[in-house]
Order: structure tokens, then sequence, then C-alpha cells
DNA sequence: CGGTCTCTTGACGGAGTTCAAAGCTAGTGG
DNA sequence: CCACTAGCTTTGAACTCCGTCAAGAGACCG
């Protein structure tokens, strides 16, 4: 919770009894890891605030295989917006990496900052907008670099996230293999290498 | 500007007076085809609603090659909305396919009616979370699906963008080149012609 | 008409995939 | 605390999708 407060306070100011409503409305929750916090076509009622943790987002295509939409570690919120927004049938799957603690919001709690807390609704609005621009930054790396490039830049903008969690799912959030990833590392370390010798 | 009242009163409802006030801070302005609305590494002032014509917003990689981020014909906006909003270097170009009509909002225009129209805020809320929806499902796809598969889609989702467009920018918004769009156009058309006989 | 821009076609090359097998690592139960 | 298993990583060969290059054919201007 300390965690969150830190989290807004750094993103905005707001009042010590607009933090209080904010936070009454969260809930603290744990999932083991693998849970999942929502499966396709169901309903998402929660959006989550990672306390601790690594939570994936992913869909799974008509064969079957399942591609990484993104990661949230500590301080980053997770769920399927539009599910959550538009009240229709969920696209992602989410999915805990690691024992994970989140914040939960539910849509009637959601609904009530919304119209209650003014600093709420600047706090989603800098999220979102913050979301819809690395998103269309993600569009254009994958348009315009490799395969190889962009686990450079994934590397250099996500550190945290790359050390802790399987490769394989860093591959299908590149839209690769996890074969083919390895071929890429495996080129890095003997290039490393040879900048000792 | 008609077509504009008729837009917004579409999407939600709004005052008489409001609407004025918001009529009052868009202007008309006229680009002739192949102009730039808008260069790399310039400040973007403005954002463009569609009257009449057609738009891309494109970047440019390190090679040179472009790659279109996204097409707005009659009743969408367009505009690097990055460099719009957090006053930073555009990473977009913006230019006209076709002899084109727009509605040209500035910055002190914009914020202005942030401020004192509530029913714009509710709108550009919209604008911007269904433009991140796409987004979302944008990267989906091409995570997803083969070259020809998305295709099929962009003709679906899009098909009075696809029927006015030069094939090589459906190519490059695809990821693709023009010459493999036109492998996957072919064998469709070998296909189709196929059933008739 | 002449020139530029776009579309088309084909041969070749490279980036990334698929499949299969083996080696690792980490969790689990006894 | 060890043994076992399941899942992750590594490797390699064959293959596919898509890119590159080059050259010709239309199509759209002035």
């Amino acid at each position: 919770m300390e965690r969150f407060i830190q989290h807004i306070s750094n993103t905005l100011s707001i009042s010590d009894h607009h933090l209080e409503m904010v936070l009454g409305k969260l809930v603290e929750k744990h999932f083991a890891k693998k849970e999942h916090l929502l499966y396709f076509e169901n309903y998402a009622n929660e959006l989550y605030f990672t306390l601790k943790g690594c939570v994936r987002t992913y869909v799974s295509d008509y064969n079957g295989v399942e591609h990484n939409i993104s990661f949230s570690i500590e301080n980053w919120w997770s769920g399927d917006l539009q599910s959550f927004i538009n009240r229709t049938p969920a696209i992602c799957n989410i999915q805990v990496l690691e024992d994970t603690t989140v914040l939960a919001i539910n849509q009637a709690n959601w609904d009530f900052l919304i119209k209650e807390v003014p600093e709420f609704v600047s706090y989603t609005r800098v999220l979102f907008r913050n979301k819809m621009f690395s998103q269309q930054n993600r569009i254009v790396q994958n348009l315009s670099y490799t395969a190889e490039e962009r686990y450079n830049f994934f590397l250099d903008e996500y550190p945290d996230v790359a050390q802790r969690i399987p490769q394989k799912h860093i591959a299908s959030y590149l839209g690769i293999t996890p074969e083919f990833l390895n071929m890429i590392r495996s080129k890095r370390n003997r290039i490393d290498s040879t900048l000792y010798s």
C-alpha cells in the first residue's frame, strides 16, 4: 500500500482526503505463481496494480499459440482495459509469473473514484496516455526493426523485467520463437566473449 | 464543418453553447496532394480532423524506409499526439495523399476547450480510449497473424481506406514490401477466378 | 507524348520457423 | 536430502515466409 501512495504522489499532487478515498477502494490480493487473474472471454471486473511480483497479459491465437502483450512488475497496472471499460468479454488472459501481491480495483469503485476524485481522473488520463504512447512506439518498433534490434530495445527499456522472466516469454513478447531468441542470445555471447580475448 | 457537428453529436450530447465554443476553435485548412502537415522533429502545434480527403501518418527508420502508422479519411483525427501533448519534437511525419480539407486545432485552443468544455474532455477521452484499443488490437494482430491474414483484416476493417490509397502504402502499413503484398493479391485473384470457372 | 510513379513478375537470399533431441534447472514428493 | 519429473534452454537441419534486386508493363500527370 505504501508503494502505491509513493507511486501516485510521484505522478501528481493529491489531497490527503482524496488519497484516503482512493486507498479505501483498493483491495490487496495475493496470487500464487501461475494463477490466473483473468481468463479469455470472462468479464474483467478488476484492474490490478502490482505491489510485489510479476504479471503477464497474453492472448491465444487460433492455433493455441500464446502471445504476450505486456508484463507488469512493481508499480505497473495490468488488466484488460477494453473488457473492463466497455463491459465486453475479455480478449486477454492475465496470469501471475511469480507469487504476487496486487491492489485490485473493481468497476463500481473505479466509477466512484472517477466521479468523486478529480485527481483520480487526471491520474488515469496520464496512465492511459502513456500506455497509448508506448503502444504506438511498439507498433513503430515492430514495423521498423529486426527481432535482434527489438530484443536489444527490450533489454534497454525493461532490464528489470528481462532479468526475472523466462526467455520464452520474452520471445513471445517480441513475436519470435524461443529457439530464434536463443540464437540471437548465443550470437551476443559469442561477440561479448571475443571482446575479452 | 457540418460533418464535424454530425460526428461529435453522434459521439455524445453537447449543449449548443458548448458546441459553438468548440467550433469557434477549429480552423478549416486546405492541403494539396502530397503536402506535409508535419515533418519529423518539428513540433506538432495542431491536430487535424479530416473533412474531406486522406491523410497518412508515417515514420522513417534509420535506413530511410517509411512505415505507415495510420491513415485518416473523413471523420478521423490525425496528428502526432505525443508531440502535441508533451511538447516534444515529432517522431511522425504527416502527409496528405489527396487534396484534403481538415479542421485544425492548435494547442492553445485545445487547452482552452479542455478547461472550459466538459463535453470536450469526455469526447477526447473516448477518442483516446478507442485509439488505445485499436492500437492494442493491432499489436495483437502483428504478433498473431501472417501478412496475408493481416491484409484480409485490413480489407475487412478499412474497406473505404483500402480502395483509395496506393498499394505500396497498404504494404507499408502491414509491415511488408509492395512486392510481397502483390504476391498475396495475385494469389487471391487466382483463387477468386477459379471460383467462377 | 514523354517522364515519373506505381504495379507486376521472377530469381535469389536471408530472417525467422518447425521439428526433434538432448542437456539443464527447479520444484516436488518421498 | 536425494531422486524424479516437468518445464526451460540449447543446438542443429530442413523448411517457409518474406525481402532484395532488377527489369518490364501500365497508369497518371504536365
